[in-house]
RNA sequence: CGGGGUGUAGCUUAGUUGGUAAAGCGCCAGGCUGGGGGUCUGGAGACCCAGGGUUCGAGUCCCUGCACCCCGACCA
């Protein structure tokens, strides 16, 4: 009985997370393209929930969904040279349609800012201070060339949102940027139980074209930071022209032209990458119910009589309905038939492959389904089933009787979400050193924890960091309003802080 | 783009000094089988990455490509 392992993480941490996604049901497979992935229905329901969560939250703020096109007219990429020095390494070009040359490459979008630059002015929807802000958003694809892809966390093509906004002051601009900051650390610390950290990115760091950056950053369980969302102050950047004319205005109430201030923002399926890398454990994948697309998967446990597997089969969907609280009982064709599913207050689905219940258990373990629950003919004779969880020992399954059993999955399920987060949160915070020497700052890296420092704000600063660390990156400036980095000594150069804040070190992703 | 590695069945791999392919997992059929991948029997499945070359004969030896993986630099 050759096992498929997984290798532990305290051996090989990439290693691992390579084999938690590959034997995850229906999460991904590789592509015939290079550094692409297609994405299976468990990672595509994970990520219509997250989209779900997400555009709720933007429609409490507003915000309008849109669709521009995928590509990008060459020229387009002249008008603003920090934006085009940053990304043309990493763009894929069409040169050829219909046949033959174009008379203009189109780039295929690495990030959208320009084509909606030429939106707003084209569609005519910025012309006076009555249309502002203006609040729209995409969901979509885009793709970069980059060197060294990695499932989920960096591939060619990814699937993000991007939030493009206009705003008639910088005031308001800055404080709509860091309002979808709060977004995405809701978003994360809520709904998928990533604790973050808040901050600001240094200058160096920025989104190009940007005047400021600002990032959520999470700490995977090797220590290193992975960036998972970012929301950039623009300001009025992209919307001069190379002549340094205006591209978009509008007319203010003193009736003066005037040049909106622009934000955008966005979030990727990277955010499926930090929660297998955040959750995951020995045996597979853990998803936290509140984005798990199935909550709890009924086992039922056939023997050789098939009148009485009759009966267990109603009682497992007697009980999915009652624990899902819908009446609706859909098949499920996923790797093999069998499943059966119903959807309302909570997703159950009922495995009712003819096949062991140790097969069973392991498909939903590998899947990282948060409940699983038991259910045979002599579960049934005295009335109860068995409630098991992903993330607690077996030691902790429960035996509840049906009647109790759909309060009790709802019970576990809002504890087990808590319980991931405060998990995830302790080690987090475990993990932040303050070291007062550049010595104590390199084991402190070496240990895969985080740093506060102060900062000198010099280049050589930087790249002494990274050299001598081997990786180590400024993250974020502390977001905690705590002003305690004057007069204290940056531990890399000796020197004093250029910046009131600390900021945070780590090997990144 | 530098450094290293690997291409043989759906997956993981074995293939001796060159003689046209083997195992485990998975899959299919059928037994026995109730709680973290059970077991027995039978079966299907591979132009050995591509193109050249050496040879009577190449998965194996020699060139040349291509692809993928890992470690760095770049990034959501």
């Amino acid at each position: 009985m050759a096992k498929q392992l997984i290798t532990p993480r305290a051996q090989n941490f990439p290693q691992w997370y390579q084999d938690i996604i590959a034997h995850a049901p229906d999460l991904y497979d590789e592509s015939p393209v290079t550094g692409c992935i297609t994405f299976g229905s468990l990672a595509t329901k994970l990520w219509a929930n997250i989209k779900q969560y997400m555009d709720s939250r933007l429609r409490e703020l507003g915000v309008e969904n849109i669709m521009l096109p995928t590509l990008i007219p060459e020229s387009f990429f002249q008008r603003e040279k920090e934006h085009v020095e940053g990304f043309a390494p990493e763009v894929a070009v069409v040169t050829h349609a219909g046949g033959t040359k174009l008379p203009e490459p189109y780039f295929i979008r690495p990030t959208s800012e320009l084509l909606f630059v030429d939106w707003y002015t084209r569609s005519g929807r910025v012309q006076s201070h009555r249309d502002l802000p203006l609040l729209v958003n995409q969901w979509c694809s885009v793709m970069r060339w980059e060197k060294r892809p990695r499932a989920f966390l960096r591939t060619t093509e990814f699937h993000w949102q991007e939030g493009h906004c206009l705003f008639p002051t910088q005031d308001q601009c800055r404080e709509f940027t860091l309002k979808i900051l709060d977004l995405y650390a809701d978003l994360s610390e809520n709904f998928l139980a990533i604790p973050v950290i808040k901050g600001e990115k240094a200058e160096h760091e920025r989104f190009p074209g940007a005047t400021g950056t600002f990032t959520i950053e999470g700490m995977m369980q090797d220590g290193k930071a992975l960036q998972m969302g970012t929301s950039h102050m623009l300001s009025q950047n992209f919307l001069l022209g190379a002549d340094g004319k205006p591209m978009v205005s509008f007319l203010n109430e003193k009736e003066e032209q005037t040049v909106p201030y622009y934000d955008s923002w966005g979030a990727s399926t990277r955010l499926l990458g930090a929660l297998f890398m955040t959750h995951g454990d020995d045996d597979g994948i853990v998803l936290p119910p509140n984005v798990a697309p199935v909550q709890c998967t009924i086992l039922p446990i056939f023997g050789s009589d098939a009148a009485e597997n009759e009966k267990v089969l109603k009682a497992a969907r007697d009980l999915a309905v009652s624990i899902s609280k819908s009446t609706t009982i859909y098949p499920v064709h996923g790797r093999a038939n069998g499943f059966e599913e119903t959807s309302g207050e909570c997703t159950v689905r009922i495995d009712a492959r003819e096949t062991r219940l140790g097969d069973k258990t392991f498909h939903q373990i590998r899947m990282g389904t948060p409940i699983r629950i038991e259910l045979g003919a002599r579960d049934l004779a005295e009335n109860s089933c068995m409630i098991k969880s992903r993330i607690r020992t077996r030691d902790e399954a429960v035996k509840c009787s049906l009647s109790k059993t759909p309060q009790a999955v709802t019970d576990m399920l809002k504890k087990d979400q808590e319980t991931l987060f405060a998990r995830a949160l302790e080690k987090r915070n475990k993990n932040i050193a303050e070291p007062k020497d550049f010595a104590a700052l390199k084991t402190a890296l070496e240990e895969g924890m985080w740093a506060l420092v102060a900062w000198d704000g010099t280049k050589e600063t930087v790249e002494k960091l990274k050299a001598e660390t081997s990786g180590g990156t400024y993250r974020c400036f502390a977001f905690d309003g705590k002003e305690d980095a004057k007069g204290v000594l940056d531990p890399v150069s000796g020197k004093q802080s250029a910046f009131a804040k600390r900021i945070y070190v780590a090997k990144a992703y």
